[in-house]
DNA sequence: GTGATTGCAAATCTTTTGCACTAAA
DNA sequence: TTTAGTGCAAAAGATTTGCAATCAC
């Protein structure tokens, strides 16, 4: 199941999360929601919004990333030390990276299953 | 099943790996692998190596770790833009990473399961 | 000896932050 | 107005690299 949000929903649930609709933050919504479910690097994201005449800095990219994430319309995915992506389906769900050209592929609807997973360590549930 | 590699067995496939037993690899060594299975940072690692009295730089810690990795000896596990943790159990499993307190946790033996997954994507398969 | 390894400092890369200015509500 | 958001440049962290000195073999 795709949770992808179509732009419109996308600004209402910013909305709800109190962010103002300031024009970065829609030209990237705009950017990240107008089409289907993606993934894309702060960089990335970055240069494309340039290449479309938006004009946002680096650093707006990123504050907006983290808020968006924050707001749960994005998700963070770690691949490693130094490249996250953002993707933009936020539901559960897995991804192959291929490392050889740095893309994350999802792994759809139900075809990962953890068949069992231990509960969390003790000593976490018993501190405090 | 863990396979953490006694020290003796450590210094074996590095000399197999064709790395030179140098102090400062033979000390770090035997901080990975003298007790049980361990997940350090390079940090960590560093500071522990100065506290014992073992006189090696951050840089060569980070190379040392690097090499280790690619020769098998250890596993890198990214948990965040900002922390990668090295572990001496080489073998796949997984684990719970604990945010709070910043520290991993191993998933023992069986207890999480891939019931099912797919393929690798189609496009890496065809290509190339 | 000879080439690998190390130390050191500088460089790189990603991400965050401080602050004055701008814009949304 | 009032406060949040942005741009810019600087800072902060993690990691890598260049190069001369050192060490393993």
């Amino acid at each position: 199941m795709t949770v992808r949000r179509p732009y419109a929903a996308a600004l209402e649930w910013l909305r709800a999360a109190g962010l103002r609709s300031t024009r970065q933050r829609l030209a990237l919504t705009r950017l990240l929601f107008a089409g289907t479910d993606r993934h894309v690097t702060v960089n990335a994201l970055h240069k494309e919004a340039r290449a479309n005449n938006v004009r946002v800095t680096l650093a707006t990219v990123y504050n907006t990333l983290n808020q968006f994430t924050e707001a749960g319309l994005l998700r963070e995915v770690v691949v490693d030390a130094s490249c996250t992506y953002f993707d933009t389906n936020a539901s559960h769900h897995h991804h192959f990276f291929c490392e050889e050209d740095r893309y994350l592929v999802d792994i759809p609807g139900e075809e990962l299953k953890v068949a069992k997973h231990p509960h969390p360590p003790p000593e976490r549930r018993s501190r405090r």
